[in-house]
DNA sequence: ATGGTTGTTCCACAA
C-alpha cells in the first residue's frame, strides 16, 4: 500500500501536476495540505477522473487538507480535539484498508514572539494528546504531513538560517520529540540515518531551488503497527522541478500488505 | 539587514 503527502500549495493552482503525478506513481492514498479552496470549490470531478476518491476540509484562501484514495474511504474525522474554538482546517484523519491516516497542516507559527507561534505550540500539544490516544487501538497509524518541523540540523542546507525560525526553535523541536516519544518513528530518518539533501520544500525565493537550499519538513510518523510494516520510504524530488511547481516536493511511504511474508 | 516568489483575494497576507 502506497501512502503519498504532498503540500500542493493551492489544488486547483496545482490539478495539471497533482493528475500528472497520480498518474506516474500511482499511490493508493495522497495526503494533501494547503488546498486553499472552500471544500465545496475542491476539484473532486478530476480525482474521480483519476479513479480517487476525496475527503476533503477546505476553508477560504488559506489552508485546507484532503485525502484522495484508490480504495473507500472509511470513519472520517475533521478536527484535532482540545480546542473548540479553532477554525483553521488542518487536520483530517480517516481509516483506509484498515489502516489510521492523517493529512496533517501543521501551523507554521512565524512570526515567533506572536500569538502565532503560541497556537503552533498549542497544536503541536493538541496532536500530541490525540497521537497517544491513537496508540491505544494497536492499529497501523500514519500521520503525514506538512509539519513545519526541521527535526535536526542535518535536515536543514543551511541550518544558521533557521536557528531562530518557528520551523526549528527548541521549543519546537521539543514537541516534535514528545510526539515521537509516544512511540511513533520519523520513518524517513529511521531508514535513511545519514542521508544528506533530503529535503521536501524549496522556497519560491532567491533560486533556493537550484541551490539545492531545501528544509526537510514533510513527515509521516508511524505506529509501531506501520512501522513494522514499512517497505520503503522515499522523496520524489521531481514535481518540484517541474512548471508551476509546488514550493513542497512528494514523500512516499509503502507499506507491506498483509499477506506479503 | 533586506529582498527575493507564489497563491488567493481584494489592494494585503501567508508562506
Amino acid at each position: 500500500m502506497k501512502i503519498a503527502t504532498w503540500n500542493v500549495n493551492s489544488v486547483r493552482a496545482r490539478l495539471p501536476n497533482i493528475v500528472e503525478w497520480l498518474g506516474q506513481m500511482k499511490p493508493d492514498v495522497l495526503l494533501m495540505q494547503e488546498i486553499k479552496c472552500e471544500t465545496a470549490a475542491f476539484p473532486f470531478m478530476e480525482f474521480k477522473a483519476a479513479g480517487y476518491e476525496v475527503r476533503a476540509l477546505g476553508q477560504k484562501s488559506y489552508n485546507g487538507v484532503a485525502i484522495a484514495s484508490l480504495y473507500p474511504v472509511e470513519d472520517v474525522r475533521e478536527t484535532l480535539p482540545g480546542d473548540d474554538a479553532d477554525a483553521q482546517a488542518r487536520y483530517i484523519e480517516a481509516t483506509i484498508k484498515g489502516v489510521r491516516v492523517a493529512s496533517i497542516y501543521l501551523p507554521n507559527g512565524n512570526p515567533v514572539g506572536t500569538e502565532k507561534y503560541d497556537y503552533k505550540l498549542a497544536w503541536m500539544a493538541r496532536l500530541k494528546n490525540h497521537a497517544a490516544a491513537l496508540l491505544r487501538d494497536e492499529r497501523p497509524v500514519v500521520l503525514g504531513g506538512d509539519y513545519n518541523v526541521i527535526p535536526d540540523t542535518a535536515d536543514a542546507h543551511n541550518p544558521k538560517a533557521w536557528e531562530n525560525d518557528a520551523l526549528a526553535l527548541p521549543a519546537t523541536r521539543a514537541a516534535w520529540r514528545e510526539i515521537l516519544h509516544l512511540g511513533y518513528t520519523d520513518i524517513f530518518r529511521a531508514l535513511h540515518p545519514d542521508k544528506q539533501n533530503a529535503y521536501t520544500y524549496w522556497d519560491y525565493q532567491a533560486g533556493a531551488w537550484m541551490r539545492d537550499d531545501g528544509i526537510r519538513i514533510d513527515h509521516f510518523l508511524l505506529s509501531p503497527e506501520a512501522a513494522d510494516k514499512t517497505k520503503q520510504c522515499f522523496i520524489d524530488r521531481t514535481p518540484r522541478g517541474k512548471d508551476k511547481a509546488s514550493d513542497h516536493t512528494p514523500v512516499m511511504l509503502e507499506l507491506l500488505s498483509k499477506e506479503t511474508p
